[in-house]
DNA sequence: ATGGTCACG
DNA sequence: ACGTACGTGACCATT
């Protein structure tokens, strides 16, 4: 759907004259109600972010066709030859902010845009807003065209619901009712003696006017009403004539209403030039020009807080001092940014917005990404919560942004300095966020057409397993539903049920398959679950967020993970299939462009080389330096067999126990997860924390320290808080020790691939091939490389992979390349 | 909005 | 006696 926004322009330009105190040019050009109709203008353009724009003017001063001159004159004052002065200005005004003037001799603004309302309804596409100060407009409410209402404090949305919740009517109604009751200031006469409420009233119970002048409409109404209404009723039917906004105004070629109009930034700037709008034209000036007026000392190596938000963009060159400068040209912005280093809030998304890569522009500091490293267990890091938590008052606008930015800028500084993370942001996290924005904005190509005919494939499965589980079931019944599903198989079939969550049996993949040996609807229940789940995540949602050219933008969320890691989403291309034979052919439909090819290396092991490296363990490291399988080694160890009788089987339990250490290992777990006892389970921990006794000895100095700390640090110096370790609930506090293992070893993990990114990224730069990073899977990078540039593309990124970081160990990654995802791991 | 389930590292 | 491996995001059903 497109957004149209229309303009009372008469009306709004008359609230503006008359809220905002006298303001005027030397040369006593009163201005105050163009300032104040371009600000709310700005500001329903922020909110809206409409596609279409109209604006609607009546051509001379309010007439009213059933009236002479004289006796409108008598009724009411004309408008004030201050406003009358500004109306040029205003409609120069709206014109230059994209919107189309209309104005129809004959016809009032009201009808115009009853008109462009009807046209935009006929057309069936598009939301129709309509700004005004008149309560008239609102008969113009359709499920598709809202009325704005301006009201001193705040506008009402008036949707059709909202009004009938208000007036206890529908709009269509509405004419009827002002029949009634009349207007004064229209000079619509209405029936002598009824008011707003019996009106209403009268209204809601008949449903029309005319219904009320039927045989027997009037029936139970007060004798007084009734003759107050039949004495009335020829003027109750000139009124209605009058209230009724025409829809037939002749305003022209349709089509014009459905152009987009971009801003003129130079009409923009010669009308506030002339308006002497000096603070918005001094620093619209600054923008294009090589020198920064006003701003004394101000020298292009000294950062400036920067906010571009919707339509302004603010700055905050020092404290006290703000900026704004609306409807800048996206072009001059850049300029500005390759001049002036900046401070931010979320430079990514600033790069995003520009449609830039961040080459050649500076970024001092960004207060979101300091506020992460500060804590990165938030959800979300947005600017006027990060305010109020430094006591600063909430900005409301983006000048007020950027001297938040700024003064946040100062105490977050500092802050960090004090927890040792100001390399981590400068280092790492700043320019890091212009690689991601990259990333996304380059995206990963797809094949939608077979994404689609495999969720079509996927789709016929999902609709035969569900019949046969339906019919060993004896009825259907939501199989997506954990809540039925449990009544099936527990109540119905009488099958064994087994552990217990919040809401009732557990019915997960783990219980089912416990489950296959006592009926055989456990099988078609877990197949149904696989396709379902592939259908619906990674079907038809993943081929319905490709662009045109079949490329698909996930976001790489740097502030989403409380260890450092990214976070991948809309879509998630951090959890595409690849351990099942089903769902890993979903790869095939991740694609290089036609010439390229995919270039995917992963890092082998890296939590538990950086584990080695962290605990400075003699043991694992020279399993790593001799390039041994460490799965294999620590089998040797803890089964205490030769590395030459190591069995696939012994390999797998040893894996197992790995990840057990790096989770922050119990024995109880393991024992689930290896299917053997609690005691050998425990058995095996012993030996392993035996034989590696250098990690033993880190894991309790790691949690030891952060009780004593309240947070853990990684290798760079990433800081976790986890306050779990002070709960007195022993299972948090139990969690919290396992977090405090964990959380340096994911951590320190994620801050070598990001510190890879980075060199990767310069580096392919530097050296002219024709081939970008796409993608990051926590230990795993891919390239888009042309195919001629690939294999030394492929070289390069392995190089900058493993000489990311110097460790204790070694680093190794391990390439592939493909046209496809599936081809290229 | 929350919980259950399941996809990934 | 108790609960029980780290980090994510999407979808569906249910409230």
């Amino acid at each position: 759907m497109k957004k149209m926004l229309v303009v009372d322009g008469n009306s709004m330009v008359n609230r503006a004259f008359f809220g905002i105190r006298p303001l005027s040019t030397k040369d006593g050009l009163p201005t105050n109600a163009v300032f104040g109709f371009l600000s709310i203008l700005k500001k329903h353009l922020d909110a809206l972010d409409p596609d279409y724009r109209v604006c609607a003017f009546d051509v001379h001063e309010p007439t009213f066709r059933h009236l002479s001159y004289a006796e409108y004159k008598g009724n009411r004052k004309g408008m004030p030859d201050e406003l009358k002065a500004q109306m040029p200005y205003a409609k120069r005004a709206a014109a230059a902010l994209g919107f189309l003037i209309l104005e129809c001799p004959g016809w009032e603004a009201d009808d115009v845009i009853g008109t462009v309302a009807k046209r935009d309804d006929d057309r069936g596409d598009i939301e129709t807003y309509i700004l005004t100060g008149d309560r008239d407009s609102l008969q113009l409410i359709t499920p598709a065209t809202t009325v704005l209402l301006a009201k001193t404090k705040e506008d009402i949305a008036f949707t059709p619901a909202v009004f009938t919740e208000t007036y206890g009517i529908t709009p269509a109604q509405f004419v009827d009712v002002k029949a009634l009751m009349g207007d004064s200031s229209d000079n619509i006469p209405g029936v002598a003696g009824i008011g707003e409420k019996t009106a209403l009233k009268l209204i809601a119970e008949v449903g029309s006017l005319d219904a009320l002048y039927a045989e027997g409409g009037m029936e139970g109404q007060t004798a007084g009403t009734v003759k107050k209404l039949e004495a009335g009723r020829e003027s109750a039917y000139l009124s209605r004539d009058l209230a009724e906004i025409r829809r037939n105004a002749p305003i022209g070629d349709p089509e014009v209403l459905w152009q987009t109009r971009p801003v003129d930034a130079d009409a923009f700037l010669a009308l506030c030039g002339e308006l002497e709008f000096s603070e918005i034209v001094s620093v619209q000036t600054a923008l294009t020009t090589e020198e920064l007026p006003g701003l004394d000392g101000f020298t292009s190596d000294t950062p400036v807080a920067f906010v571009l938000s919707g339509e302004a963009a603010a700055l905050c060159p020092e404290e006290g001092k703000i900026l704004l400068i609306r409807y800048p040209s996206p072009e001059s912005v850049i300029a500005f940014l390759r001049r002036v280093p900046v401070v931010v809030h979320d430079f990514k998304t600033l790069l995003r917005t520009l449609h830039i890569p961040g080459d050649g522009i500076r970024c001092a500091f960004d207060t979101m990404l300091a506020a992460y490293l500060l804590n990165p267990g938030k959800s979300r890091y947005l600017l006027p919560e990060l305010a109020a938590e430094y006591g600063l008052s909430a900005p409301e606008d983006p000048a007020h942004e950027a001297a938040a930015v700024y003064a946040l800028w100062e105490s977050m500084g500092e802050a960090l300095r004090q927890s040792g993370e100001e390399q981590l942001l400068h280092d790492i996290e700043i320019p890091l966020s212009a690689v991601l924005s990259e990333m996304e904005e380059t995206g990963f190509r797809i094949d939608p057409a077979g994404i689609r005919s495999y969720a079509a494939e996927l789709q016929k499965q999902e609709t035969a397993l569900a019949e046969s589980v339906w019919f060993k079931a004896g009825h259907t019944f939501n199989i997506n539903s954990p809540k039925q599903l449990g009544e099936v198989l527990f109540d119905e079939l009488g099958l064994p049920a087994g552990r217990k969550t919040k809401t009732g049996w557990s019915t997960d993949a783990e219980t089912l398959e416990d489950l296959r040996p006592y009926h055989d609807i456990i099988d078609d229940i877990l197949t149904y679950r696989q396709v379902a789940k592939l259908r619906g995540t990674y079907g038809e949602p993943l081929a319905a967020q490709a662009d045109e050219g079949g490329r698909i933008h996930t976001r790489l969320n740097q502030t989403g993970t409380a260890t450092g890691r990214l976070a991948s989403s809309d879509p998630n291309l951090q959890n595409i299939p690849v351990r099942g034979e089903l769902g890993r052919e979903l790869r095939k439909f991740f694609i290089a462009e036609d010439g390229y090819l995919l270039v995917d290396a992963d890092y082998s092991q890296i939590e538990l080389r950086v584990l080695a490296a962290l605990a400075e363990d003699v043991n694992m490291k020279r399993a790593f330096v001799e390039g041994e399988d460490i799965h294999t080694a620590v089998a040797a160890e803890v089964f205490h067999v030769d590395p030459d009788d190591v069995t696939p089987d012994l390999r797998r339990r040893a894996k197992a126990v790995n990840f057990g250490i790096v989770y922050g290992i119990g024995d109880f777990s393991l024992a689930k997860d290896l299917g053997i006892t609690r005691r050998q389970a425990k058995q095996y921990i012993e030996n392993y924390l035996a034989t590696y006794s250098g990690v033993s000895a880190y894991l309790d100095k790691t949690v030891e320290e952060a009780k004593k700390n309240g947070y853990t640090t990684t290798l760079f110096g990433r800081r976790r808080n986890i306050p779990e370790l002070k709960s007195s609930n022993r299972n948090l506090r139990n969690f919290g020790e396992r977090v405090a293992m964990n959380s340096p070893i994911q951590g320190t993990a994620a801050d070598v691939i990001k510190i890879a990114m980075i060199r990767v990224n310069r580096a392919l730069k530097e050296s002219g091939l024709d081939a970008r990073l796409i993608m990051q899977v926590h230990d795993e990078l891919i390239l888009e490389a042309r195919e001629d540039c690939a294999e030394e593309a492929g070289e390069l990124l392995v190089r900058e992979m493993e000489r990311a970081v110097t460790l204790a160990v070694p680093l190794t990654a391990d390439c592939g390349m493909g046209k496809t995802w599936l081809d290229a791991k």
